[in-house]
DNA sequence: CCACGATGTA
C-alpha cells in the first residue's frame, strides 16, 4: 500500500527539491528490501530523465542503492546518454553491468546503450552490444533492432546497416524509417528513395517523422522534382506539417533553387524555432541575398529566438558574398557577446568575407588574432583569396603551410597548381605536378549530379560506368565542338586538365558536370531548366563554358556548387579530413543561374510522363521512368485528352489528369499541361512555381 | 512491478 503511494508521489514530484524528501522517507522507512529496491529505482529514473533532470542526483541515489535493480542501471544509462554530451558514462555504466553479471541486462539496456553509441559514434563499443545481442537472443526485439540499425546507419557502415536491415522479418514504420534516415544521413539518396518506395509498396504507411528524412534526402541531392511530389504527397496524406516538416521543407526549396518556395512555406509557420530561422537564413545566404538574410535574421532576434552558431554560419557568409565588411565585423562581435565560440567555420567565413572585400592583409592579420594555430580550411581560404586578389607572395605563404600541415591531401595539390597556374607560373605549377606524381597522388575527382525522372544521377570525372556512357560522349563531344567553334578562349581549369592527361581528342575537359549537363541536354528537350549540384571538393571555375553551353543550346543551366570538405577516400588510404568548411571563395555566391531571354527558349514542349507523376504526388512514390510508363496507358494519344479511363499515371488515387499532346519530337509523351477532374480547370505548368509565360505561346491548342 | 526505437539548419 505504502509502496503504491510513494510510487505515486514520486512520478508526480515537481521538482528535485521535493524528490530528495522523498528519497530521504524512503530510506527511514524499514521496507522490505525488494519494495526498497523498486522505489529506488524509480527515483534514478526519475532523477535521470524527468524534465527537471538531475543526473549527478541520479548517480548519488543509485550509488545508494543496495542492489540497483536493472530498472534503476537502465534509467542511469538512458539518463546519461541522453544529456547530449560525448559521454562515455552509458557504456562503461553497460560493461560494469555485465561484468557483475547481474542483474541481467534486458532489451531496454540493449536499446539504451546503443542509442548511446550511435550518439557518440563509438563503433567498437557497439560491436561489441551487438555481440551480446546475438547471445542473449534479445535480437528479435523490436526495439534492439532498431537500435542495431541506426546505430550502424549513425556510424556510417551500410553493409552492416543493410544486412541488419534485411534480416528484420517483420518491417514497421520506425524499421523502415530508421533505414530511410540512415540512407539520407549517409548521403545515399537513391537508396533513400528506393527504400521509401519499398516501404509504401509493402503498405507500411509513412508518418512525419519518415517524410523529414526523404525531404532531406531531397534536399541533398537538389532534387526539386521528387521535392515537390513529396510535399503534395504530404499534403494529400494529410501528414501533420509541424515544425521539422516545415523547417526541412524550407531547406529543402532553397537548397534546390526554389528560394521563393522557401519564403513562402516559412513565412506560413506558426512556430518558428532556432533550426528553421536558421534553415531560412542559411538559404537566402545561399542564394546570395544578403539582405534579406540580415533582415531575417533581425527579426530573428525580435522574436525572441536566440541564434545559433549555425545561424552565424548563415550570416557570416550572407556577408562574404554581399561585401558586407563592417556589417561581418559587427555580427562577429555580436556572436562572441552571446557566448557562441567561433568555429573553424566562422574563421573560414570571416576570412572568405575579408578576402572577397580584397582585404587579403587583413584576413591574415585577423589569421593572427585566432585563438588557435591556423588550420588547414583556414590556409585554404587564403590560398584562394590572394588567387583572386593576384597576391603572389602571400599565396604562395599559405600554400606552403597548407602542404607542410596536410602533406598527404591532394586537394591541396590541386589548389596549388591551380594557384601557380593562374599567376602563369607554369614552372612551379609542374612542379607540384610532379610532386604529386612522385607521391603517388591521384587527384580525388569532383562529382556532380542531376535529377531526371526522378533518379538522381552522379557524375564522376573520369568515370564512365553510367549505363549511357556512350551516348553521354557523343554528346559532350557535339557540345566540344559547339563550345570550340564559338571562339571560347579555354579557360585555365580546361587547359589543366588538357596538360594533366595530354589527352587533346575532345576540346572541353571532361568535368563532372560538363557530364551532368551533357546527361541533361540527352534526357531532356523541353524548356525547363537544366538543374545541376556540384559537389567539389576544391574551387573549380568552369562557369564560363557553362555559361556558353547555356547560349548555345538555348537551355537555361542553373548550377548549385556545394564546396565540400570532407573525410574521403583516395586509392591508397582513408584520409582523416573531417573539417567541413565553409569555404566558398569563388568570387560569387554558390548559386549560379543563367537565364536566356524567353524569346530564345526552346519552347518544343516535350515534358516527360514522369513530371506528370511526380506532381500527382497520390500514393506510390514513382521512380523509374520505365515504371510510370508502364502504368501509363494508351490514353496518350495525340492532342487527346482523355478524362475519364485510365487515368494516366496510376499513382491509386491520383487525382490528376494530363492534357497531352503529341508533338512528333523525339519524346512520346510530351505533357503539356495538367486538368484537375473536379474543375476541369487547366493547371496551366506544373512548375507552379515559376513563371509558367513561356509554356503556352507555342502555338499548340491545348483542349 | 515502471520505460525504450526513427525526424530539420553549416
Amino acid at each position: 500500500m505504502e509502496e503504491e503511494r510513494i510510487a505515486r508521489l514520486i512520478e508526480k514530484c515537481p521538482t528535485t527539491r521535493v524528490i530528495r524528501q522523498i528519497h530521504a522517507h524512503v530510506l527511514t522507512r524499514l521496507l522490505p528490501i525488494s519494495t526498497l529496491s523498486f522505489l529506488l529505482s524509480k527515483i534514478v529514473g526519475f532523477c535521470a530523465l524527468s524534465l527537471h533532470g538531475d543526473i549527478d542526483l541520479a548517480r548519488k541515489v543509485f550509488a545508494l542503492t543496495p542492489n540497483p535493480n536493472i530498472f534503476s542501471w537502465n534509467s542511469l544509462i538512458r539518463g546519461y546518454s541522453l544529456i547530449g554530451i560525448q559521454s562515455r558514462m552509458p557504456f562503461s555504466l553497460y560493461k560494469k553491468l555485465v561484468r557483475k553479471g547481474y542483474p541481467s541486462a534486458n532489451t531496454f539496456t540493449l536499446a539504451f546503450v546503443l542509442k548511446a553509441c550511435s550518439n557518440i559514434l563509438a563503433f567498437e563499443e557497439g560491436q561489441q552490444v551487438h555481440a551480446r545481442v546475438f547471445r542473449s537472443g534479445f535480437g528479435s526485439n523490436s526495439f534492439v533492432q532498431t537500435g542495431l540499425l541506426n546505430f550502424y546507419a549513425k556510424c556510417e557502415d551500410i553493409e552492416l546497416a543493410e544486412k541488419v536491415f534485411n534480416e528484420i522479418p517483420e518491417r514497421g514504420l520506425v524499421e523502415w524509417s530508421t533505414m530511410i534516415s540512415g540512407y539520407a544521413t549517409m548521403g545515399l539518396v537513391n537508396e533513400a528513395f528506393g527504400a521509401f518506395r519499398e516501404m509504401q509498396t509493402s503498405k507500411v504507411v509513412p508518418d512525419k517523422v519518415t517524410m523529414v528524412s526523404v525531404i532531406s534526402a531531397c534536399a541533398m541531392a537538389g532534387a526539386l522534382d521528387i521535392g515537390r511530389w513529396v510535399h503534395t504527397y504530404i499534403e494529400k496524406q494529410m501528414i501533420e506539417i509541424d515544425i521539422m516538416i516545415s523547417s526541412a521543407l524550407v531547406n529543402m526549396y532553397a537548397k534546390c533553387g526554389c528560394i521563393e518556395k522557401a519564403k513562402e512555406i516559412f513565412k506560413g509557420m506558426p512556430v518558428k524555432d532556432q533550426k528553421a530561422w536558421s534553415s531560412m537564413i542559411v538559404g537566402l545566404a545561399v542564394h546570395g541575398l544578403s539582405e534579406e538574410a540580415l533582415e531575417a535574421f533581425s527579426r530573428m532576434e525580435e522574436s525572441k529566438v536566440t541564434p545559433s552558431h549555425v545561424t552565424f554560419i548563415g550570416i557570416l557568409s550572407a556577408c562574404a558574398h554581399g561585401g558586407l565588411v563592417s556589417e561581418g565585423r559587427r555580427y562577429w562581435s555580436s556572436m562572441v557577446e552571446l557566448g557562441i565560440e567561433p568555429s573553424l567555420e566562422h574563421y573560414g567565413c570571416m576570412v572568405d568575407l575579408l578576402c572577397r572585400a580584397g582585404l587579403v592583409d587583413d584576413a591574415c592579420s585577423f589569421v593572427q588574432t585566432m585563438p588557435f594555430s591556423p588550420n588547414p580550411v583556414i590556409w585554404r581560404t587564403l590560398l584562394i583569396g590572394c588567387q583572386k586578389n593576384k597576391m603572389f607572395h602571400k599565396g604562395e605563404i599559405a600554400g606552403e603551410q597548407l602542404l607542410a600541415l596536410e602533406p598527404t591531401n591532394t586537394e591541396n595539390y590541386i589548389l596549388l597548381s591551380n594557384f601557380y597556374a593562374s599567376a602563369s607560373q607554369w614552372d612551379k605549377m609542374s612542379h607540384v605536378r610532379k610532386t604529386m606524381k612522385e607521391k603517388g597522388m591521384k587527384a580525388v575527382p569532383g562529382c556532380t549530379s542531376i535529377e531526371i525522372d526522378g533518379l538522381v544521377h552522379e557524375f564522376v570525372m573520369g568515370d564512365w560506368h553510367h549505363p549511357e556512357a556512350k551516348e553521354i560522349r557523343q554528346v559532350l563531344r557535339v557540345i566540344s565542338e559547339r563550345v570550340s567553334d564559338s571562339g571560347h578562349e579555354p579557360h585555365i581549369s580546361d587547359v589543366l586538365h588538357n596538360v594533366a592527361d595530354e589527352e587533346k581528342g575532345i576540346y572541353l575537359c571532361e568535368h563532372s558536370e560538363r557530364l551532368a549537363i551533357a546527361y541533361g541536354l540527352l534526357k531532356t528537350k523541353s524548356p525547363a531548366p537544366i538543374r545541376i549540384v556540384k559537389n567539389l571538393r576544391v574551387c573549380i571555375d568552369c562557369h564560363e563554358v557553362t555559361k556558353i553551353i547555356s547560349k548555345i543550346y538555348e537551355r537555361e543551366i542553373i548550377v548549385r556548387d556545394r564546396v565540400r570538405f570532407h573525410k574521403f577516400v583516395n586509392e591508397n588510404e582513408l584520409f582523416s579530413t573531417v573539417t567541413r568548411g565553409v569555404v566558398t571563395s569563388c568570387g560569387r555566391h554558390p548559386w549560379v543561374r543563367w537565364k536566356l531571354p524567353a524569346a530564345s527558349r526552346d519552347v518544343r514542349l516535350t515534358y516527360v510522363v514522369m513530371h506528370a507523376a511526380l506532381i500527382g504526388g497520390g500514393g506510390r512514390m514513382p521512380f523509374a521512368h520505365d515504371e510510370v510508363l508502364s502504368h501509363t496507358p494508351a490514353y496518350v494519344n495525340a492532342g487527346q485528352l482523355n478524362a475519364t479511363e485510365g487515368n494516366g499515371l496510376n499513382v491509386e488515387n491520383d487525382v490528376w489528369i494530363m492534357v497531352v499532346a503529341r508533338l512528333g519530337l523525339e519524346n512520346e509523351h510530351p505533357v503539356l499541361g495538367y486538368v484537375r477532374p473536379e474543375t476541369e480547370q487547366l493547371v496551366p505548368n506544373y512548375l507552379a512555381y515559376e513563371p509558367p509565360t513561356h509554356m503556352y505561346d507555342a502555338g499548340y491548342t491545348v483542349m
